[in-house]
RNA sequence: UCCUCAGUAGCUCAGUUGGUUAGAGCAUCUGACUGUUAAUCAGAGGGUCACUGGUUCAAGUCCAGUCUGAGGAGCCA
């Protein structure tokens, strides 16, 4: 019965009518007790169904709320009213499933992202989530096709780990020992991991980098795409305690061949989006420029969203050294007018209020920035030669976005087996536990280097939305685990 | 974790210097209408004013604490 049925988004691009179809979905509004605006989940659009006078009993009737699931029967007719250039005239109407109008949260109606959130199991159902959850969709797939056609080999990482050498952030520790104070201990009453599952204290991934690099002294070109934790009391707009993460690693390859890689990645993704997702994207440009209306002006974006896309896939990004970088920020208006609320030097971690300046006002796109001192970088990061002592730099690279910041982060890799010893004795990174991941540079080792891209910060981008609980199905943050 | 703001009907909000029975729009329900597009028109129901305590003759309104949410910062992707 049910593969008899045609989705709304075909029916609705057919010219033919006259034929009788099988159509099943959502009833998201019924107005006049007449026409039902259908949806099921495959486009934005909703179909209208016709019910003539009479052809349902009052029962029935009263069964077609919002929310309810039904199944129609119809013929395809040109539309006589405005709005759309097809409808269906309903033959049949079963009842699938009911909801109940009094209860049902979501009504015919506008409602905050906030309420949406707090009901984060039935805001699919909405425009806007339809359009962001489809988006996203069409996101993942498309870094799968960029990789596949560039022979990149998918490598799953492993989710447990027992290093917690990389220091991207507090984890979340997985163990099966006992919470209540009963955990076997040792003699200087620390918990004995010894006794635990893996027979050692293990956490959730913050990174599959360090396993991907194991990967492509293999395959040569690797990357990952799953799910990373950050145990970060973190709340903001662009944080979460579980995120997905996208981490491809190159071998024979550079701070340059890495830079090119992560702008055409970018520039992919975004215009397979833009080809397949057209309809979605016209929505949610509408919606933000809805948005930006309620804004004083001089908050407002100087692009719509698909401007905005049009632009970065069109334009190179502006690639700068954090020198570079520095000089600009000393030499603004914004810092002459001491604008900004942390002073600018070389040798900071700038600021967010730095990198919005640069990407926002000064370059207004995407920035590439390199080789950043190498006392605030990570320790795998490969130090740059011939710097000037207590100058020194590592061939480090973030990629900067508009309204969302650090989009990419990443690096050609240390490759080199002393200098690798000599950086981890400098951060205190336990060589021992390490011990796998220093093999590489012992056994042929080559060049390398990867990126790391936030999934959910690249659908923020795409999609336009500013929270990023808006664009993960169900957002685990610091007081938030429902669903 | 820190700073700022907020929490009143199902939703979005108003509620004056503390003072009768806490309001509106939308949603819901009932009826009318029947080519609607956020349908329209008429009517009805709907409240532990986040929670706990305090000040006061009197608290939605003032004070303290707690919880929750939002925005920003830090951390980062």
């Amino acid at each position: 019965m049910f593969n008899k049925r045609i989705k709304v988004k075909e029916l609705l691009q057919t010219e033919i009518t006259g034929q009788e179809v099988i159509v099943m979905g959502w009833v998201r509004t019924f107005r006049n007790n007449q026409f039902i605006a259908l949806n099921d989940g495959s486009t934005n659009n909703n179909l209208q169904v016709v019910v003539a006078l009479g052809l349902l009993n009052e029962d029935t009737l009263k069964r077609i709320t919002t929310g309810a699931s039904i199944k129609v029967k119809g013929e395809v007719v040109p539309s006589l009213g405005k709005g759309q250039k097809i409808e269906l005239k309903a033959i049949a109407i079963e009842i699938l499933g009911d909801s109940d109008a009094e209860k049902y949260p979501l009504q015919p109606k506008k409602h905050s992202l906030e309420f949406l959130r707090e009901i984060a199991h039935l805001r699919f159902r909405t425009n806007t989530f339809g359009a962001v959850f489809r988006v996203r969709h069409a996101l993942a797939f498309a870094i799968h096709k960029f990789f596949n056609e560039k022979e990149f080999v998918y490598l799953h990482t492993p989710i447990i780990t027992a290093s917690d050498a990389e220091g991207a952030g507090e984890m979340f520790r997985v163990t099966t020992l006992p919470i209540d104070g009963t955990a076997p201990k040792k003699e200087d009453g620390s918990i004995d991991f010894n006794e635990d599952f893996f027979g050692k204290s293990t956490n959730l991934t913050v990174s599959g980098q360090l396993e991907a690099e194991l990967g492509a002294m293999a395959f040569s070109e690797v990357y990952t795409f799953g799910p990373t934790f950050r145990a970060e009391n973190s709340n903001t707009t662009r944080h979460l305690a579980e995120f997905w993460m996208i981490e491809p690693e190159v071998a024979f390859a550079d701070i340059e061949d890495n830079m090119n890689l992560a702008e055409a990645f970018i520039q992919y993704i975004i215009s397979y989006v833009m080809e397949h997702n057209k309809e979605d994207l016209e929505f949610l440009d509408a919606r933000l420029a809805e948005e930006e209306k309620q804004k004083p002006q001089n908050e407002r974006q100087e692009f719509g969203l698909i401007e905005k896309l049009k632009f970065v896939v069109d334009n190179k990004f502006e690639r700068i050294t954090y020198t570079e970088a520095i000089e600009i920020l000393l030499n603004s208006p914004a810092y002459k007018k001491k604008k900004f609320k942390y002073d600018v030097q070389w040798g900071i971690d700038m600021q967010s209020e730095h990198e919005r300046y640069l990407v926002e006002k000064h370059f207004k796109k995407p920035v590439i920035v390199i080789n950043y001192p190498a006392a605030i970088k990570a320790f795998y990061m490969r130090l740059n030669e011939g710097c000037e002592t207590g100058r020194e730099t590592v061939a480090a690279m973030d990629i900067l976005a508009p309204g969302i910041g650090e989009i990419v982060g990443g690096s050609q890799r240390e490759e080199r087996y002393d200098v690798l010893l000599n950086k981890m004795k400098q951060f205190n990174i336990p060589e021992k536990e390490m011990f796998w991941y220093l093999d590489t540079r012992k056994f042929g080792t080559v060049p390398h280097a990867g990126f790391g891209l936030g999934f959910e910060r690249m659908v923020q981008f795409v999609t336009g939305m500013t929270n990023i609980r808006d664009v993960i199905p169900f957002a685990r943050t610091p007081k938030n685990c429902e669903f």
